[in-house]
DNA sequence: AGAATAAATCGTAAAATTACGATATACGAT
DNA sequence: ATCGTATATCGTAATTTTACGATTTATTCT
């Protein structure tokens, strides 16, 4: 983009922006739900159960994981992959926080 | 990008992540809060509370409008933006539903 | 009809995202 | 030490996003 102003905007915004992009695509939503409900969490099995290849889903895990959603723990050879459930925490209340504030009806107008 | 597969992905997968995409910028965030909570609903309004160009702003809001958050109300010479209360509940729905299935504790591993 | 105003769109450029295959890295097993 | 395996990173290309100013469009007012 031609300039970037993101810092004129408020950590909260930019917090809320970071965590929506992270699940921002439905391949990490994807991720996100074979984590929560399948027993895969290395990138192999979860790449097994995608449409994708092995580094795009590696790829998409550093995104989740860059946003604090997900964290990885080294397991020798591979890497468990599972919900950061300090950060999930945040996230949950961000969001939350958001949607709550999108719902005060605003009466002065439309 | 070098291939699309987003139509490997289910309905409620690329729905959510629309949506997120739509929050995924902190000024699309910014607007919203404005909707909410100031009584600014016309883009010259909310461009004068934003660091960004009248142009900038105007896209933003498409971008929200595309996603069906807001809604535009033609009233007259300018358009009067609001929350799209209907499609504002399916937000709500969607998000809720993705926070809920990521909390569920995953107990055969991390 | 013509001027004023608000919003949308166009054109453009820089940056980010997304995907892939190929390669590198890291670790365990032999 | 070497081999095999799992994951991460690199390099690349296409697409999308983001921003801006300039222009167009649409409507109201005179």
């Amino acid at each position: 983009m031609a300039i970037t102003k993101a810092q004129l905007f408020n950590k909260r915004q930019i917090r809320a922006a970071e965590f929506a992009k992270a699940i921002a695509h439905p391949a990490r939503i994807a991720i996100l739900q074979i984590l929560a409900t399948s027993n895969a969490c290395y990138c192999g099995d979860i790449t097994e159960e995608l449409p994708l290849a092995q580094s795009t889903v590696s790829q998409h895990l550093k995104a989740l994981k860059s946003a604090g959603i997900i964290k990885g723990e080294i397991e020798g050879v591979r890497t468990c992959y599972c919900f950061d459930e300090e950060n999930l925490a945040e996230f949950k209340t961000v969001m939350e926080a958001m949607i709550k504030e999108f719902s005060i009806p605003n009466p002065t107008c439309c």
